[in-house]
DNA sequence: CCGGAACTCTAGCACCGCTAGCCAAGCTGC
DNA sequence: GCAGCTTGGCTAGCGGTGCTAGAGTTCCGG
């Protein structure tokens, strides 16, 4: 039987060529450019094989979004590990969404505004988006006051992304950027 | 040469019904139902007329989105103009943009989230959009203290935006939305 | 009345996501 | 060792998309 287990290794080699090749197309070309012929091509299978993992487009664009959680928990990590005081945690973990947004803007879209049936409000979030959320709710926990931390996060987070996905879309005028993620800090990172 | 006058006429007529027909059926089906031979069928003419009057489908798109500003800008006006006093003023706007958003989301996306061409941070802004921005302005306008005033608005518009954007497409939880709401009024609607 | 301009239509291109059905390879039971 | 079945990838194709070339019709000016 160890034909058998040979033959999942290569299937589950192949699921990860797949999702890595939707990956770097995106991050190179665009989710445009990311076409279920291309995808093909890229890992040298017929697109049908596509399906054979993946119920269709979305859920691996749903894929990509969950490994795009993980980078993205994991620099807000090292953000918040690197502050010096609690204030200015806030500001280096908003600077470093804001980063993420703007050097990954393909994988910051499958997560956000690409609308993919990746489940968030629902009991099974993927636990790398959990984590994501939870290292901005502790970095917010001294400045929640009487609000409850998670809709005060919800909240804060809401205008981290407002900010960059409007910006991203030519809505903001770019050069305000680090003034208004400046302003948007100082309003939540205030006791009282 | 009243002929060509009515010609004129005529074909401006059929410009509106284009714009009227892609906002009616992206308000009541979705953007995904607006396709160019949906289109065609609606305004009884065949697809190749459309590019005619507009360069592609995106050139439609953002007429209707300069047809949603105005709109907007008007319900923003007169949550204003209903307003007791200047901290009531910000929730009340705040609501009614939220509300705009929730009623019309195909306008909404449209005019915010869509990769349309529509100028924006360039110096054609449409008028529309401008009034609508310069409502928002004149309520914070209390509020901005030493912060730039068109920056302080950016930013709490992106609060606002992130609200809206991320509860639409499921990111946040439902009915948490009026205190989040509440939360983020209060965060920008404060002296000092 | 007739030549030319203006305008709309049919038909089609290249692409999309997705799937039915064929065919070859490999495992299983005799 | 071989027949038959299962597995799995392939080719080909469906119905859709935005967009356009070129034919055909209508109408205006001389």
């Amino acid at each position: 039987m160890a034909i058998r287990e040979r033959r999942e290794r290569e299937r589950a080699e192949r699921e990860r060529a797949i999702v890595a090749a939707a990956r770097e197309l995106a991050e190179s070309e665009g989710w445009d450019a990311v076409t279920t012929r291309r995808l093909a091509a890229e890992i040298e299978y017929s697109q049908p094989v596509l399906y054979s993992h993946f119920k269709g487009k979305g859920a691996i664009m749903a894929a990509v979004a969950v490994e795009g959680c993980g980078d993205l928990a994991a620099e807000l990590a090292a953000a918040r590990a690197a502050a010096t005081d609690e204030r200015q945690a806030v500001a280096g973990i908003a600077t470093a969404y804001a980063d993420f947004a703007e050097r990954r803007p393909a994988l910051y879209d499958a997560i956000f505004n690409l609308p993919t049936e990746l489940p968030f409000a629902s009991q099974d979030v993927p636990v790398e988006l959990a984590r994501a959320f939870a290292e901005l709710a502790e970095t917010l926990r001294p400045f929640a006051g009487d609000d409850n931390l998670e809709t005060f996060t919800e909240t804060f987070w809401s205008g981290l992304h407002g900010l960059v996905s409007l910006m991203r879309n030519g809505r903001l005028r770019r050069e305000e950027h680090e003034r208004r993620l400046a302003l948007l800090v100082d309003r939540f990172a205030r006791l009282g």
